[in-house]
DNA sequence: CAGACACATAAGTCCGTGCTTATGTGTCTG
DNA sequence: CAGACACATAAGCACGGACTTATGTGTCTG
């Protein structure tokens, strides 16, 4: 299942970290993105892999390098995911708008 | 860290399972989450732990029942990390937006 | 074309984790 | 108080997953 698959590459704080800093970029490589991290290059090669097959990166072969960009639909399942259940609680449904209010600025 | 223990337990299906039928009801015991879930006792018994220290579930002992529900705050960090990365995206947080309207119906 | 480079894949190891059976703890009831 | 009941904990096992080293694949450059 797709939800699960999200999840799961969601569970590991390297993989976090590596959509964390995809997620402030336009778009870097496999070798731009271990600067700073302690992580081999097949380690990278296999989160990336992870990554990708739940859909939350998506990778654009330019040359020998391969540049991955967070996939903007990635986190959708886990947004209605909490969504649904954030229906249950009217406060944290008026923080999550709070939230979105103050992005507006 | 509490968002990892977060993302962890909620990375496996059969604890997501657990927490969706705490969702839609208002409390239950663990006997009862059992009903339907091909689950042993002492594997509910670990997972409800689980969630619990990520603190996903409340637990109330009544004698010798102990009742489980949704804890209201317990998915706020999810929501505040993934409204964070959205705000790199408009039309996914555009569409959070619209579920949130479509709620006030 | 040969070598360097960016990345992927293979294969093996180690540890976390989800399960089991067995037993412990606490509470209710006859 | 003895037994049944609800749940937790212990201990052992089996599997998955995150890492390693080694090697393969594709691309650029001199």
């Amino acid at each position: 299942m797709m939800e699960n698959d999200i999840f799961k590459a969601l569970a590991d704080p390297t993989r976090r970290t590596i959509f964390e800093k995809l997620a402030s970029s336009q778009s870097m490589n496999a070798s731009a993105l271990r600067n700073g991290m302690s992580i081999s290059q097949p380690a990278m090669s296999q989160h990336l892999a992870v990554l990708r097959q739940a859909k939350l990166v998506d990778e654009e072969r330019q040359g020998r390098f391969v540049h991955y960009r967070v996939n903007p639909d990635g986190l959708a399942l886990i947004v209605q995911w909490v969504a649904r259940y954030s229906t249950f609680w009217p406060d944290r449904i008026d923080a999550l708008r709070q939230t979105l209010k103050e992005m507006d600025q």
